[in-house]
DNA sequence: TATTATTATATCGTGCACGATATAAATCAC
DNA sequence: GTGATTTATATCGTGCACGATATAATAATA
């Protein structure tokens, strides 16, 4: 062993968390464009439409909270999901600066597919319930540690 | 306890794999932009540095392997980085398909700032080395189970 | 109540990300 | 060796993703 070696002089890209997210999220995209094809759906739009299935009639910055995006994201996506006919953008009465979004009778029958779709990725994963429980938190907790020191 | 529970119906999009990587990986995407963009990169670009600084001098396909992306992605990025003068693209004079890049002095100078970075990054994180360690290796092998189901 | 500031959403410009297609060079088949 | 196929990269179209800016409505303040 030589005096002067150099112990994980730069990491390669492989040992890096940020290229494994990168990555990651890229492979899941791709995992999931096979499914989301056949309804027509992109990935952020399927993302979009399981929040509203957790929580329907909320404004358009309340999604933007829930799916940690902008303004400038969110629009476009709930405007295509609108077009799609699997929603509808309606402005606040008492408000006239909020929209609220309402899904249609084809977006709430989309959800009868999610079931099937995250079993089938989560099969694909390769990873037992219990050890991806806990990666999704790990993962989640990263990210908001991210966030909270980005302020 | 009523005999007609449903347990986990449909989970919420914080309980999904799915969801994690895709906002933790925009939240890591955000982190790094504070730092790139005073060196004028963009976190894509910044990745693909770092690639080359891992091995240098090698074709667009490569990086496209090592990266996980298309030469439709890769091909504009690498041509931006020759723009900013980190780079150079050499057609292969064996086989005149391929391009050659080269990092510049200016491409190699940059590798400076990235351990710093790093340090910052991780620091953010919040999570203990040995802990990130097996968090990357562990994303990195649902990500590369992934890329086999889905061929 | 005017004026100012804040808030909610929308628009615009740039840069990914990727499928589909194009192009040209190399290889294969006969 | 000529035609067919494969391979390496490039181009194009669409949809994010986001910062900067715009717009209009609400709230705060003088």
């Amino acid at each position: 062993m030589p005096p002067s070696e150099q112990i994980a002089e730069t990491p390669g890209v492989d040992q890096l968390i940020c290229f494994a997210l990168y990555s990651a999220s890229h492979a899941m995209n791709r995992a999931y464009k096979s499914h989301l094809a056949p309804l027509g759906l992109t990935y952020p739009q399927y993302i979009t439409l399981t929040a509203l299935w957790e929580a329907d009639g909320v404004t358009i910055g309340t999604l933007c909270t829930r799916l940690m995006t902008e303004t400038s994201t969110m629009t476009p996506i709930v405007k295509r999901l609108e077009q799609l006919g699997h929603l509808t953008r309606k402005r606040g009465t008492e408000d006239e600066r909020q929209v609220f979004v309402h899904l249609t009778k084809s977006g709430r029958k989309l959800q009868d597919e999610a079931d099937t779709i995250t079993r089938c990725i989560i099969a694909d994963t390769n990873v037992a319930h219990a050890k991806l429980d806990k990666l999704v938190s790990e993962i989640s907790a990263m990210r908001d540690s991210l966030i909270q020191n980005n302020q």
